[in-house]
DNA sequence: AGTAAGATCCAC
DNA sequence: TGGATCTTACTT
């Protein structure tokens, strides 16, 4: 925990950088208040033209839009977008500009602010053991933990900690590598969600990481593979 | 213009 | 296990 992270760490491809953010912890101050989060479970997204293979997963695969403009920026900004009309989830930006990537921050621990972040999810306080763990278990429940929000902070620099519609965002780097498990993808519809894809990683036994749950197209893809055998 | 599916969460 | 809730992107 000894620097801020700069751009430059995070030029490398995203399957490369992700596992480097685990234990990092992402501080955000929105409207002064500050919320520091330890980083427990990511998952790596490619885009077009990204990587030796290309990521049919990933919402850059068909190449750039209007939604996901952000992940073909430079990296160390935040890719923040609008998940089933409900949930903001935040990706970390990866790669130099013109190539698309992003890791996309499932989980964590709020080690400092934690008030605040049950607060901005509507859970009530005092918090229990069950609730101070759950409280950023998800990508939906952290992004809207740290106070981040899609329509305001899309594109918001963690390399400069520029502000930005009243927040600021910094990624303080782990000094040395975590505990390293990986596996399939969340909620990610055929092959991308399989062990073809294991661009999921989590630090090895920590309570924070979210519950496994296969994606629809996955779970059909498994059992088209059992059936097969 | 219409529609289907989605990098999720919560209650039943 | 299904409904919420709405945006995106692809089809007509």
């Amino acid at each position: 925990m000894t620097r801020f992270a700069e751009r430059d760490d995070l030029l490398g491809l995203p399957v490369d950088v992700a596992p480097h953010l685990l234990g990092a912890q992402l501080i955000t101050v929105v409207d002064g208040v500050e919320t520091r989060l330890r980083i427990t479970e990511v998952e790596a997204y490619h885009g077009k033209g990204t990587g030796p293979v290309p990521d049919p997963g990933s919402h850059a695969r068909m190449g750039y839009t209007a939604r996901n403009a952000t992940m073909w920026g430079e990296s160390g900004h935040l890719y923040v977008y609008l998940s089933h009309g409900i949930h903001s989830c935040i990706n970390v930006v990866c790669g130099p500009a013109g190539e698309a990537g992003g890791v996309l921050l499932r989980a964590g621990e709020v080690v400092m602010g934690a008030d605040a972040a049950a607060e901005r999810r509507g859970v009530p306080t005092p918090l229990g053991r069950t609730a101070l763990r759950d409280l950023a278990r998800g990508p939906g429940r952290l992004a809207k933990a740290m106070g981040v929000r899609h329509a305001l902070h899309d594109g918001i620099d963690i390399a400069s900690g520029t502000e930005m519609n009243g927040a600021t965002a910094r990624l303080l780097l782990a000094d040395e590598l975590a505990d390293v498990s990986a596996g399939p993808r969340v909620g990610i519809a055929g092959t991308a969600g399989t062990m073809a894809f294991p661009w999921r990683f989590w630090i090895t036994g920590d309570p924070t990481v979210s519950p496994f749950r296969w994606g629809r197209g996955a779970a059909d893809a498994a059992a088209a593979l059992q059936q097969a055998q």
